[in-house]
DNA sequence: ATATTACATGAGTATATAGTTATATAGAAA
DNA sequence: TTTCTATATAACTATATACTCATGTAATAT
């Protein structure tokens, strides 16, 4: 296994990893229909400010989110529409591995998708 | 946020959190063009074999790849195709995002793609 | 029966990270 | 300037997890 290999590893690994938490998803998808302010994001992840602030930093690092700030107030959005293709796919796939009733998520998981 | 969003969060998040480790990033690339023995998948990653063994179990408990025990070995398969056409996505972010010389890994990532 | 090969797993350690609390900083308003 | 609002961050705690070492287990071979 190449240096290189390690190194591209590495990466992929660390863009997963920022996609691997419950509380970064949920902010992801409050960023699907445009830019948020903090606090707005607060209010929809229903985490605390200092938390969400930590996610935000984590995801901009990942470079999947971008931030403007605009007076006192930051605004983030996404940085990389990719990640709404990648849950679609994750999402399909644990849907269709779940032996729960599919219809009962069908709004949830058509809203995570992107076509 | 609905009780069932929370659950939904959490297992895209768990999904996702298999992905993100290099290690077994190596084992699936490794099972790639079919399935291999636990001792294979040892040579090919490069780890121990008590720590492959444990990676391979998290991925079965994750579904992404699945065992089948013949005589003493025990082979593992993809069990979730859609796992390359995710790192291929990624790796397309990647590559697109870093300031490296692309052509260089060139090999690799279209080795990670599946189209 | 004993040994060998292949794999899994428990115990223990080290590190990473999610979360909280308190505080710092920076812009806007009074 | 002082105050208020919005956000970031340092310090700390708790938990998860990657890894190693040692051992357990099961199938095969001698």
């Amino acid at each position: 296994m190449s240096q290189l290999d390690e190194q591209a590893f590495n990466h992929i690994a660390k863009y997963f990893q920022a996609l691997a938490e419950p509380m970064r998803l949920k902010i992801l998808n409050g960023l699907r229909d445009g830019e948020k302010n903090v606090t707005e994001l607060v209010e929809i992840s229903g985490g605390t400010q200092a938390n969400v602030s930590k996610h935000l930093a984590l995801l901009r690092d990942a470079k999947l989110i971008k931030r403007d700030s605009r007076g006192t107030k930051a605004y983030y959005s996404i940085a990389d529409q990719c990640i709404y293709e990648l849950c679609s796919l994750v999402c399909g796939q644990i849907a269709s591995q779940m032996s729960i009733d599919v219809a009962a998520n069908a709004a949830f998981i058509s809203a995570l998708k992107t076509n």
